[in-house]
DNA sequence: CAGGTAACTGACCGGTCAGTCAGTAATACG
DNA sequence: CGTATTACTGACTGACCGGTCAGTTACCTG
């Protein structure tokens, strides 16, 4: 006995792995792992708790396909900004950290991030996954082109890895920052205005000769 | 009938609490808030889990409480690192980054941090405390002395809180690092390398004129 | 417009765990 | 030594939540 023409649910196979993996998305990284709860992420994406299992076996799983899916894009920029920059290091470091702010503002990095260093403890495999496609590649591609610049006489000596490091820490502190302590009052941090003064710094830390204005 | 001289368990009211708060801060640096469970941080402490009730009102007065006892070792460190340096601004960047580093070594600072991210969305009055407490403090600090060194015209223009959190990011991230990432098999970072080297990039990036030998 | 298929629902189950409390035993004290 | 006090124990409870499944309903097909 319903009124007609108001279906109680539609059949929408192809659109659901989807829609509640971006709820998933937001309710972990807004509560992390264990205090995020199925039922609340199903009624985000418009469906009952029993719908979750038709696609997705275990809330790991369905965790596991969050992160993999939170990987995907930042793989793609990662890739495009090595790829990019084969260009003098002074060049590489004017251009890159901007667009890795606007990215880092853009994406939801932060919750993913809290997520990972919050869970890693108890879910090892996901930092794994985390590290092994994504992390690895970013710094090894930074590392490269830090040990490639080396090479060719416009970087000081130090090890590259920790030149990587220093490089991308005060923007990953920023988005760290941005989740932790913003909520609670704190003064937050323009992260483009981080980005642009850190890549003054460094360039005059990092380079052998005074960069070309 | 039990053998003679072994009690069941003693009754010593003014160690209880300490030891308690103990057993909880490793418990919930190694796993976060929500999947330490009070029964084996009851056993750590040598107690059973109805003793932590006498003590603690509930699980996030305990978590309370964790986070209070570990900001105090912390403040101190702050305060002393501030007192000892109000010479020339190199000198305090030579000798300060691997202070720091080695407490980070000492201290659990790394589980701390890693709970405090993880579950600052869940409980933000506790990142609020070890925001208001701890942080502002010590980035108050470091800016100060930024401050300082710019008016003494030792160090180039730039807003002095940005300064500090370039300052301190690596060695935090390098903490992460370990507490995420290392136990996945990813390459170590030695914080104490990582603190030289930025160290040394950060003074060359900083400072008007080449730092003195 | 049947009849069949499978996407979807939601009440339910079993396990887990924070928190309780009646009882027990260690100590203080007379 | 006896007795009062209270730190402490551990079995218990009630709520909560991940996961299940019998039933329901949208949609497809002929």
């Amino acid at each position: 006995m319903r009124s007609a023409g108001a279906p109680r649910f539609r059949r929408r196979k192809a659109d659901r792995p989807g829609e509640i993996v971006a709820a998933a998305l937001a309710a972990f990284a807004e509560k992390g792992f264990a205090a995020a709860r199925l039922e609340e992420i199903a009624a985000r994406a418009g469906v009952s708790k029993g719908a979750l299992y038709l696609y997705f076996a275990t809330k790991q799983d369905l965790f596991r396909a969050v992160v993999e899916q939170a990987i995907a894009p930042n793989m793609e920029v990662v890739r495009a900004m090595i790829a990019a920059h084969p260009g003098p290091f002074s060049e590489l470091l004017r251009l890159v950290p901007e667009r890795i702010a606007t990215l880092l503002e853009t994406l939801p990095v932060g919750g993913v991030l809290k997520m990972v260093i919050g869970e890693a403890g108890n879910f090892p495999e996901l930092a794994r996954v985390w590290h092994d496609r994504l992390v690895a590649h970013a710094l090894g591609a930074l590392c490269d082109a830090v040990a490639a610049a080396q090479a060719r006489g416009e970087v000081k000596a130090g090890d590259p890895r920790t030149y990587a490091l220093q490089l991308v820490s005060p923007l990953l502190i920023s988005v760290i920052w941005r989740e932790t302590f913003e909520p609670v009052g704190a003064a937050a941090f323009d992260v483009q205005a981080v980005a642009r003064q850190h890549m003054q710094t460094m360039l005059s830390g990092m380079l052998t000769q005074e960069a070309p204005p």
